[in-house]
DNA sequence: TAATAAATTTGTAATCATTACAAAAGTGAA
DNA sequence: TTCACTTTTGTAATGATTACAAATTTATTA
């Protein structure tokens, strides 16, 4: 299914600017900030402004098309796959991984309606433990 | 154990502001922001500073005396309790509540370094569902 | 105790991510 | 084409956080 589909599966226009930008999600999974995917996505639209970033990746992530990823950092980090995972990041190099985790144990929220679960952990990687 | 003996025994001075701070987060478990504990602690302490509050609760997090909570929000939260725990966040009102977890699975980060386990859910709140 | 050194606290100014908002540009229908 | 509507853009505002140096407090030494 094109990223034209998947969109408008969502009730979102599939527009120029929103088919470049869930791409680049889709396609690059380091968990980019929006100013990587302004950085990455401006030489080739000059004209793209990082408001209409902001407003797109806020209409994805309602949309559920999308996550925001927030881990110890005052960036929001952004997720093309909605799928359970987890998220690593790496105190020395700063680098975000997915890792494989299943749904964490919930108890004591009973009469609660829980939308989203997410399990975040910290470390020293692989390659910075060297 | 006093908190001030608690202090010490992370290597933090128990100066009369780091004791405050920390006997707060002790007793509000509602996960206040740096702006909640100043605006708690001001009337009591008018010379506060809010740059103190924040050199207090980095170095309190430093320590491991307490845990930083990113939950989807631009603003941290602090947690005075570090045992594993969950956090829930009601999209409604914006509280923030515990609950009990078991340590998440982590699959595929063999040869990494792992400090820290965080948990996170998000929803509705039994009180905001009426 | 007085003098000195070290650590803590404070206030102001800077930084930086994010949002508000209104104008401009683009898109589709009649 | 014209009109209504949506998307995109740029600028300015907001607000959390940090940098930094001065002021204050605390501990140490003489």
């Amino acid at each position: 299914m094109s990223s034209a589909e998947i969109l408008s599966g969502h009730n979102i226009r599939p527009s120029l600017m929103r088919v470049m930008i869930y791409d680049f999600l889709k396609e690059n999974r380091t968990h980019p900030t929006v100013d990587d995917i302004y950085t990455a996505l401006h030489p080739a639209v000059p004209t793209l402004s990082k408001t209409t970033v902001y407003n797109t990746v806020r209409l994805f992530c309602k949309a559920g098309l999308t996550k925001m990823v927030t881990i110890e950092e005052q960036q929001a980090r952004f997720d093309g796959c909605t799928e359970l995972h987890g998220h690593f990041i790496c105190s020395e190099c700063g680098k975000v991984f997915d890792f494989d985790t299943d749904m964490p144990k919930v108890a004591g929220l009973e009469d609660f309606e829980i939308a989203t679960h997410d399990v975040y952990c910290s470390g020293v990687c692989k390659n910075c433990l060297n």
